[in-house]
This record gives structure tokens, sequence and C-alpha cells, in this order.
DNA sequence: AGTAAATTACGCACCTTTTCGTAACCAGGA
DNA sequence: TCCTGGTTACGAAAAGGTGCGTAATTTACT
């Protein structure tokens, strides 16, 4: 999802959360600063190349606050931003509307045949 | 993003919701009842095969409700289901955050050189 | 004292995997 | 034969994993 093609806000922010990392990495660090390598533990499954791109995304998205300190071994730290950390609450709404929805979605729905009408 | 790493509930939407087509879907079918070649017409940059693959990719999850009618020319309509209905709104939130956030996220915070310190 | 190794947060190159568009084909009744 | 909605095969392009290189300092060993 390279460009955009619309000139939504929707399809721009969801640009930033698509994808398994995005919303992974607001709950690792909503719960505080996070170094580069807690982040990996923290998820074992992702790669540095990834860790670092998603991290850059949300950083240049203005959701992630990126600090680098000098000495060594290197030090950088994440940080959600004022504006990061109102986006969680947001997408815990997503999280529980889906667990809400569990049975609606997948009910008894699925299993009705639909009607099937003639076309006038 | 085939596979989940983790089993949380956000996760799931995620895998769902990523992307470019979901969230457009959503709000052309928002409107009403909409049959394939709507949609189609409506985006003109999805292929036919993207198309029918989301489209059963969100039927799948519960989020869309497809209808065939017998006759001809044959006749298919999308529908949000009851529970894709009530995933608008947050949808819409999510789109009202990017927007109202745009200054803090993109503003000041960007241009501030970090503090730099000597680690201990 | 002097050398070697480890440390952290990456960037880069290479290679595999996944995704997506194109295009062709199918169904089945008017 | 045309229409709509859909599937499939193929190939290109994009995404993503692996491993190597690197910085400058500390620690570890001899």
């Amino acid at each position: 999802m390279k460009e955009l093609v619309s000139r939504c806000p929707i399809e721009e922010v969801m640009q930033v959360l698509s994808g398994r990392w995005p919303t992974l990495l607001l709950y690792y660090l909503k719960d505080g600063t996070k170094r580069f390598s807690d982040l990996r533990r923290d998820n074992p499954t992702v790669s540095h190349k990834m860790l670092t791109q998603e991290l850059r995304k949300l950083e240049k998205a203005g959701i992630v606050q990126r600090t680098t300190f000098e000495g060594y071994p290197l030090r950088v730290e994440y940080d959600l931003t004022p504006a990061g950390l109102g986006l969680v609450p947001l997408i815990d709404a997503l999280g529980d509307w889906w667990e809400e929805t569990e049975d609606a979605r997948l009910g008894t729905g699925r299993l009705i045949e639909r009607a099937v009408q003639a076309s006038t």
C-alpha cells in the first residue's frame, strides 16, 4: 500500500496502522518507554529490519517519539507521543468491538441460506 | 499478514481491516446496498480480483452480507451486517483522530532536536 | 599493559515469500 | 452472443527475513 487512492483521512490512518506491527507496538509502548532491544524481546518474531522500519513509520506519523542517547553501547528510547497515547483507546475500541460482535459476526448469519429471489 | 503472532483481538481486527480496501468498502457500503459493479465503479482502481477477494474476506469476518439473486443477468448485492454498521463509527473515530492530531503529530515535535545526553 | 571480544541500534545487500494486476476463461439464462 | 459475478494461472512487483558490517566504549583475559 504505497500510494493513496483517495484523500480521505481514513485511508491515511490505515496506511500507518495497517499490518501486524503498528498496533502491537502501540501496545508495548503504552506501558512506557522501551528500548529497541526491549521491543525485540517483547516480540521475538519481529525481524530487526521490520522493527526499525515500523518504528520509523510511526515516528514519521507523529505517533512515536524516538530519543537517542550518545555514548556506548548505543541507546535509543521509544515512547508514544501525546497523540499516540490518544490513539490507544481508539484501537482498544476496535478490539472490544471485535470481541463483542463475535457471535453476531460469526453466528447464525453465516449458516442461513440467503434469500434467493427472482429478479423482477 | 497471513498468520497471527498473538491471540489478541486487536491483531485479529487489524488482520481484517489492514490494507487499502476494507475501510474504503466499508464507506461505500454504509450508504446502503451496493452491487459488485457499483463498487467497481465507485473505485475504479480496484481490480476485479481484489474486489472479490476483499469482499469475501469481509463476508467471512461477518462485516459484509452477500446476497445473490437468481434471474438474469446475475445479480449480487452487498450490505453491511449489523456488526459491520457498528464498526463504521469506530473507523470514523480513527479518521477524526488523524485530522484532529495533525498539528500535534507533525508539529514542532518533529523539528526539535531531541535531548542528547551522555550515558552515565 | 595490551589485545580481544562484547555491546546496541541500526543500514545494506541478497534472496525468498507474498501480494497483486492482467488476462483468459466459466456459468447460464435472455 | 451478451451480461454479471467469479475463478484460475501466470508473472511482475513489493514485502519481508537473514546475515554481515559498523560505531566507540567497556569488560575480560593474558
